[in-house]
DNA sequence: TCGTGCCAGATTGTATACAATATGGCGATT
DNA sequence: AATCGCCATATTGTATACAATCTGGCACGA
């Protein structure tokens, strides 16, 4: 029992991730909490210093970061959170309603009882967290139910790109909280979507998803709009 | 005017470019012409002297690929090409439908008078390609008319999606020809959406595009499980 | 006064050296 | 003879040093 080396004592998970895969997690989560301001720049040793670890990892990190669309990257000129505009997030949005409705679809035909049975205890949740007024606890179980019916899909690639452009949009949403008429209107968007799901219902579960997903992007445009140009710095 | 730096003599366009991004464009064609095979090992050093670059870049390209799906990195392991795997393929072109939906339904409300007849000209060409049997050629111009298609949507970010995608079924496409009356019936099929174009109809457009989206995915697929599981490795 | 060219400082891009980990083979033990 | 444990080797992960480029400011001249 002296040279035992291939197991560790059950000190700390076996730390098998890499430092730049952490490092893109945690310049993920820092830019999309809106820790890291859209258009600000990242000045590497900085972070350096701050993640506690080198320039190389670091570096591959924001590389990974830019293929994602999160940093943009000039040539001896630094990285910068990529900024919010919103004609990109509009054109975002564009696309995620497609992706909306074939979730939608996909989920309906592909979804387990099971995984049906969850939707539906969720949904109940969110409909609690709406009378009892928690915004919060309402935005994370919705994102939730979006994301477990993308996983219903059962679609990798969707999986994988859904998460993308919901990440642009979460950091958008971040700075326009939408007015109390439209978090009634999402709700019930939201019961409508349940409906369609109940009754397995393919087409209308996506088209009404897709029909949310555009109400939604109407507001947070809106809102954006509204905040004006002081987003971008 | 001895000293002008600022504007070089037009000497090749100002090399802007970095190393690793070289190296991304570089490996990225290699990948996709399947130069790098499905499912090989790509060790770091002998790509550094092939590619004349040292292993900084050379991994903060393969990070970059590895985020884009193209290379698969495991710790202490090394980086292998992602192997085709004809149900993630099966799942990128279910994706894919809906974007071609969105792309052609966006191009008809949003392309200009002169890209509808460059759309016209390129078909005619695609005609002629298939009536001489060039195979090739015709590949090449259907694949320009599908990106002058998605350029016509307006939207950077299905474009880049679409790329991405694009690109992971050209790998599978290049490994899969298929027979002769898939091609005539592709033909048909553009014909089609053509005709849905030059009467301006998104929704009919959008819907002919999804569906020969999907008619080329199970033709892929069907080849790809005829040619069976020899091209993992 | 204004514009231009140049330079010092800072920051990024790249190369290389060192540390950590996985792999394959060898020998000891049962 | 077979299996298990260990070690040498190779490869990857990280840190640091050096080179190239950009930025801001200053002096000079028109």
């Amino acid at each position: 029992m002296d040279t035992v080396k291939t197991v560790k004592p059950s000190a700390g998970p076996i730390r098998r991730e890499t430092l730049h895969h952490g490092a893109v997690a945690e310049l993920r989560a820092m830019i999309l909490s809106g820790e890291l301001r859209p258009g600000s720049r990242v000045p590497e040793v900085q972070l350096c210093e701050q993640l506690g670890v080198s320039r190389t990892p670091l570096r591959e990190a924001l590389r990974v970061l830019a293929a994602e669309g999160l940093v943009e990257l000039r040539p001896h000129r630094g990285a910068v959170v990529t900024p919010i505009d919103p004609r990109e997030i509009a054109a975002v949005f564009e696309v995620m309603e497609a992706l909306e409705a074939l979730a939608g679809d996909l989920a309906c035909r592909r979804g387990t009882v099971e995984e049906f049975a969850e939707l539906d205890r969720l949904h109940d949740q969110l409909h609690a967290q709406f009378d009892a007024g928690d915004r919060l606890a309402y935005f994370l179980t919705n994102r939730q139910i979006h994301a477990r019916i993308v996983a219903m899909a059962r679609n990798p690639s969707l999986d994988a790109t859904y998460a993308g452009f919901a990440s642009k949009i979460l950091r958008a949403r971040s700075l326009a909280n939408y007015d109390e008429e439209r978090w009634r209107d999402s709700l019930n968007e939201h019961e409508g979507v349940m409906a369609a799901f109940r009754q397995r219902d393919a087409a209308v579960a996506g088209s009404l998803l897709a029909a949310h997903s555009r109400q939604t992007a109407e507001a947070v445009l809106a809102a954006l709009n509204g905040c004006g140009a002081e987003l971008q710095t």
